[in-house]
DNA sequence: TTGATCCGTCACCAAAACAGTTACGACATC
DNA sequence: GATGTCGTAACTGTTTTGGTGACGGATCAA
């Protein structure tokens, strides 16, 4: 599908790369290895490394990951791949939720335009619950065995 | 919450937006009165007409809504507000769903890599159907009681 | 101590999308 | 035919994202 401008669709591709990140370092750790470095994840994702460090700076901000700096540093897990909940990671690359309310002030003569924001954020909050809670059920350690049987 | 590089998230207001039109669609037709414009869905939200009628554009080709040129033209729901479900309005808005796989090329030499775009693409999947399907359990008639009621 | 890495962050650029605006053709109604 | 409305194109400004180079600070090995 293409919007009205011709463009093909926005959306963030940033869960993706940091899904696929977390992904690397959960393969890493199963395998018994140490850290893993931004270069290296960067050849996985094929991007480029200050990208990866970028994600990972905020999946470090919510406690997923810890970082080494330093001569044979780099990445690791804060905690077990069954442990991490992939909630947690679109909360931490996406903070304030998926939908916003247009900014726009109410016209004071009009019901719906007083009444919208209020019912909007409402909606767009349980919608947003809604969608961490499906994503709660899903584990990393779940989600890299399908990654490794679809490879 | 601010990203990187210090702004705001960004996040379309088109959702909302179009929320807040079929809103005041519904409410003239709860009035009994007939079509209305572009203009006035315009004052109602506070945008140009044409953002309005872009919008409009897209639920019209979701069927949701029908539009009438000329003198005394305008815009009506295509059917009963409480016929409307939500999830049907976010297809229109969103067709290709919320998230998006990154289109990096894959890294033939990791298993991560190889595998990671059907993992992500059945997860994203997933996540839309479960988001749609929560959608689906409210009305366009529940919602305008909603914006009624916060009014 | 010195040098090699590696993270963390900044600055900059190009591409893309959205919101807003003006303009104009098509069409229906009066 | 005049009026009013949709449908759409074109353009601008703002914001986000992704990519790149650069550099300071921290860490580790020799």
């Amino acid at each position: 599908m293409r919007n009205y401008r011709g463009c093909a669709m926005p959306t963030n591709t940033r869960l993706a790369v940091a899904l696929h990140i977390l992904s690397g370092l959960a393969y890493r750790a199963s395998s018994g290895k140490g850290s893993v470095t931004s270069a290296e994840l960067a050849g996985s994702v094929n991007t480029n490394p200050v990208v990866v460090r970028r994600i990972l700076g905020e999946l470090a901000k919510a406690g997923l990951v810890t970082s080494t700096g330093g001569r044979g540093g780099g990445y690791e897990l804060a905690r077990d791949p069954a442990r991490i909940r992939l909630d947690a990671v679109l909360v931490a690359i996406e903070p304030e939720g998926l939908f916003s309310v247009h900014e726009n002030p109410a016209n004071r003569a009009c019901t719906v335009s007083c009444g919208i924001k209020p019912a909007l954020g409402q909606l767009f909050e349980r919608a947003d619950h809604a969608l961490r809670e499906h994503l709660r059920g899903t584990t990393l350690a779940d989600f890299l065995r399908r990654v490794e049987s679809a490879g």
